[in-house]
DNA sequence: CCTTGTTCTGAACGCTCGTTCAGTTAATCT
DNA sequence: AGATTAACTGAACGAGCGTTCAGAACAAGG
């Protein structure tokens, strides 16, 4: 028995990957069998490949899409006036998308490495243009001296480090909202890169 | 053949776990074989058995010495006086700790979840216990009126994010020593704990 | 109602996995 | 020299792996 009543590509197409970026964050895309993500979508491993050519380009494609709706996001952002508010803004932003997607954010951290080098490239110049948009906004402040950061690269580094690993501690339904998180990292951020 | 000239216990026990942590920080737990290990080690598959009872024991005893070997560490260094000092202690202990050992800090923080429900409980009780020990310095420092963090828990987790990231980009032989990026983080660090 | 095309099943392919173990080799002890 | 023991080999175990594919089941179009 096959295509049983309401079982349409349309259907399983999106659960296929909302079921692979789940185990892969879970377990690790190493740890996680085709078997396995065809039993928690409800159908034989054989069916997968009607969505993804194989293991490797559905993770591929889990990171891409991640990627690109961070930098459209990013991109779509209002600009604010002055290097100050931008990196409030910044900051604010990362948290957010961040809390808002906790998987796609570990697998894309801990899973560069089970990329092909072909795929690795892709994503890593993506991730690159959105850390850079961190640092230009570091040294346009330090330019006009709003800011006090020697090394703006690796404040940037510094700072991102710091933002993403909220994802490690915060769970929904904590004692503090994501707003309250963001403001006490703005604090600290906006004092590491003041004048001391 | 076995049992090949100066082939004992006491030099192939070490070997085994040096190209284990080599291999699990390269390409994950998972993606490692037992094969390839023994393969890199110089031996048959077989022979690793006299060193581990399985693979999940040989990842539990790496990360458990490498957090037996950091809190031994800490608690060995000296304890200057006031909050201030104490903290720039800790950010230059465990930015020059994470950058001597980096393969080991990279599955203490990827291989978590490959770890056995009982040995995770244990490794995890031995982080929170160093990550306490720089709450506690901040919880000091704010009580004393050195610092001004609103929430220690938080800044703590903050900072220690932070400062483990330095192990991301960090290549020795590169444009700053150790030294110099420790007084950059540190500098970052101070301020952002200060009153703004 | 019959054809066409999509979606899925069920089974199989060759391969690698972690682990075990009887037997072999070589160093050590008596 | 002979016995003992630690260290290792070589082969095997059952299980699971990613991937492929012929054919079945169903929906849609004419």
């Amino acid at each position: 028995m096959a295509r049983t009543q309401g079982s349409h590509s349309d259907i399983t197409g999106p659960k296929v990957r909302e079921t692979a970026l789940r185990l892969f964050a879970q377990h690790g895309y190493a740890a996680v069998s085709m078997r396995q993500i065809a039993r928690e979508v409800g159908v034989q491993v054989g069916a997968l490949y009607n969505y993804t050519p194989d293991k490797q380009a559905l993770l591929f494609s889990l990171l891409k899409g991640h990627m690109d709706e961070l930098l459209a996001t990013w991109e779509a952002e209002p600009r604010p006036e002055g290097p100050r508010e931008r990196l409030e803004a910044f900051v604010r932003f990362h948290i957010r998308f961040n809390l808002d997607r906790p998987q796609a954010i570990f697998i894309s951290y801990m899973e560069l490495r089970n990329l092909a080098p072909e795929n690795f490239a892709v994503i890593e110049a993506q991730r690159k243009l959105y850390e850079g948009a961190l640092e230009a906004i570091l040294r346009d402040g330090q330019a006009e001296g709003a800011f006090s950061v020697p090394d703006t690269r690796l404040a940037s580094y510094a700072l991102i480090a710091m933002l993403t690993g909220v994802n490690t501690w915060y769970r929904a339904g904590g004692r503090l909202s994501i707003d309250e998180v963001a403001d006490i990292y703005w604090d600290m951020v906006r004092k590491s890169v003041s004048a001391g």
